[in-house]
RNA sequence: GGAGCGGUAGCUCAGCUGGUUAGAGUGCCUGCCUGUCACGCAGGACGUCGCGGGUUCAAAUCCCGUCCGCUCCGCCA
């Protein structure tokens, strides 16, 4: 039915008899001569019928869309006549057969247009699919997963599936919940993340693990977010954290120049939890961006200006100042725009001192004193023409409003410095602590601590624990740690979670159970394949490297999933609905 | 749960402070056209202005509610 694809004729096929299969692409009919683009998966090449030819009268029949199967004669085109922008433009092919394999309705978008709304988009998702650039993405993720599985088959882990209908985890995300027929009340759960089972699997003897699956969190959606998102989940025995990194650090790497050709560096570097927070106000610092976050407590403290002082002297709260190169051009009406940007993470205004050449220009400026103010532009190391922006609030907010005050000035500026850069954040703390002072995990209640159980009881809102993020250009991409391998050690961490003997051993049992049959040491990582595809394909949203995503309501446009069902089929589940129906 | 932006022809959008018959580009249909490649030219058809209510002599426009899409906060171990 085909000899060759459209996008990979070339001058090297001249005078060879063609047969291609594809999709009219566009159709250019000028009454004596028609022209068709024929599009298929390699690219797209032009069809010329002649009015002598028996099957020009299908031709004019043919309109966008159709799907046909030509037959015909590669030609060079004539001098001047070749078209640059198509890899084939240097030939045509002179059609002697036409057969129409399938007509097509008028589409409801062109399908190479670039300004189609994403509503429209989703809901003829197979038609936007076709698009070269969709094409594209959906090529590049599969090259990854197959790097993946390379990479990992060759360092002898082992593919292993773990169950979608599962258990419900106390802590972590809502789940989605699956109702028993054959239990009638009873519910499964779609898991999170195949945590508990690739650790089973280290109790099984495997020692090393992976899967490329799908995992299921019931939350808000972001762009970045999906309900239903892809992890590459990595598991091993016998191996600590820098050995895991490093493996890990090794395959990140080779994808990065397998794929698109990007150095990522010798190795990663490294920073600890607390100086991310610190220096960059996120634990996801996005390293192409020089500028740091300056603490001015000290400085602070003694200032006759409350705004300032207050925080200074606080022990939950903080000052710090951001440095923004050539920012001194920013307009009032820009840093207006700021305060605002800042005021969604909870801060109540944004003072800054612009350094212009009359010299520091700024309405705190009086508060602060001659003295004061030299000394801010001694440490955050201002130079004429820069603007300096401050934060003053309790910790949490000052890094939030200037950590994210960063990346959108880094954006508004191209404040850039090296387009990609990779980092592993270390050293996080075990617990965070609740509002009503109860404790919640920061990675998960299986996450080993770097201190032994009595320390951990002693110092629980201080401790570090044994885990790792890999950052990439501000966007976690994977998250691991080494895992709790002795039962009296995940005994004490539940019990500091505040979760019970009973509710532990109804949640995961097994899991206890399993750790007193001679459990190994083990630890693992996580990746978001939908978030690394995102950010190696430059794009903004998972959703544009995901084939059928769903919206910021979790719903899909394409399908109208989710969507009600007949009482019958609840009465078999046991399941009443409680809401008066929508219309 | 909250904040912001958007919803007008198949698609992308314009439509100011309310005022006759709601427009443009593109797509579609018809005709013409032998070298285009976003072909061109001429003509034509196509509207639940998201939905519901209110104000008004009069609403795409103002007000209230609601649904949908996007971005973000909360949330996401």
């Amino acid at each position: 039915m085909r000899s060759n694809y459209c996008g990979e004729l070339n001058k090297k096929h001249i005078n060879q008899t063609v047969e291609i299969c594809g999709w009219v692409n566009r159709r250019r009919d000028h009454g004596g001569v028609i022209f068709l683009d024929i599009r298929d998966k390699r690219g797209i090449a032009q069809v010329v019928i002649n009015p002598d030819n028996a099957d020009f009268v299908i031709a004019e029949t043919i309109r966008n869309e159709f799907v046909v199967n030509i037959t015909g004669q590669v030609i060079p085109r004539a001098e001047g006549l070749a078209n640059p922008k198509l890899a084939s433009g240097e030939i045509e092919i002179v059609a002697k057969n036409i057969n129409i394999l399938n007509t097509s309705k008028p589409v409801p978008f062109q399908i190479d247009a670039t300004d189609t709304s994403e509503e429209i988009r989703l809901k003829y998702r197979y038609l936007d699919l076709r698009n070269d650039v969709m094409q594209k993405r959906m090529r590049l993720r599969s090259k990854v997963t197959h790097f993946m599985r390379e990479f990992m088959e060759k360092h002898d882990f082992l593919d292993i599936e773990t169950p979608f209908l599962t258990k419900a985890t106390p802590e972590g995300a809502r789940d989605y919940l699956i109702p028993s027929r054959t239990h009638p009340g009873d519910f499964f759960a779609l898991p999170q993340s195949p945590q508990l089972f690739k650790q089973l699997l280290m109790m099984s003897g495997f020692e090393r693990y992976y899967q490329i699956v799908k995992c299921f969190r019931d939350e808000d959606l972001r762009a970045d977010r999906q309900p239903e998102f892809t992890q590459l989940d990595i598991e091993t025995s016998f191996m600590h954290e820098d050995e895991i990194m490093a493996m890990m650090e090794e395959m990140v790497r080779g994808l990065f120049k397998d794929i698109i050709n990007v150095d990522l560096g010798d190795q990663f570097p490294t920073i600890t939890y607390a100086n991310a927070l610190s220096l960059y106000g996120v634990d996801r610092p996005d390293m192409r961006i020089p500028m740091q976050l300056t603490s001015i407590d000290e400085l602070m403290q003694s200032v006759d200006f409350k705004v300032f002082s207050g925080p200074a002297n606080s022990d939950d709260s903080r000052v710090a100042a951001l440095c923004v190169p050539g920012g001194a051009t920013i307009s009032r009406k820009q840093i207006d725009k700021y305060t605002k940007y800042v005021s969604i993470y909870g801060a109540k205004g944004l003072a800054y001192i612009k350094l212009n050449e009359e010299g520091p220009a700024s309405p705190i400026l009086k508060f602060l004193g001659d003295e004061v103010t030299s000394k801010i532009i001694e440490l955050t190391g201002a130079k004429t023409g820069d603007i300096i922006f401050f934060g003053a609030d309790k910790t949490n907010i000052v890094n939030e409003a200037l950590g994210n005050l960063r990346e959108q000035l880094a954006k508004d500026l191209n404040l850039y410095e090296s387009p990609w850069a990779a980092i592993w954040v270390v050293d996080f703390p075990m617990f965070e602590a609740n509002d009503d002072g109860s404790l919640s995990a920061i990675h998960h209640p299986f996450t080993a601590p770097s201190v032994d159980a009595d320390t951990l009881k002693d110092t629980a809102k201080t401790a570090l624990s044994r885990a790792y993020d890999l950052v990439i250009n501000g966007s976690e991409v994977g998250d691991g740690s080494i895992r709790i391998h002795q039962i009296s050690m995940q005994k004490t961490v539940l019990k500091l979670l505040g979760i019970s003997d009973e509710e532990a051993q109804d949640k995961f049992g097994f899991l206890l159970d399993a750790l007193e049959y001679g459990c190994p040491p083990h630890g693992g990582m996580a990746f978001g394949l939908d978030r690394l595809v995102m950010i190696m394909t430059g794009c903004d949203s998972i959703r544009d490297v995901i084939a059928f995503p769903k919206t910021q309501t979790a719903a899909c446009l394409l399908t109208n999933a989710p969507a009600s069902v007949p009482r019958k089929v609840l009465r078999e589940l046991s399941v009443q609905v409680s809401l008066a129906k929508k219309d």
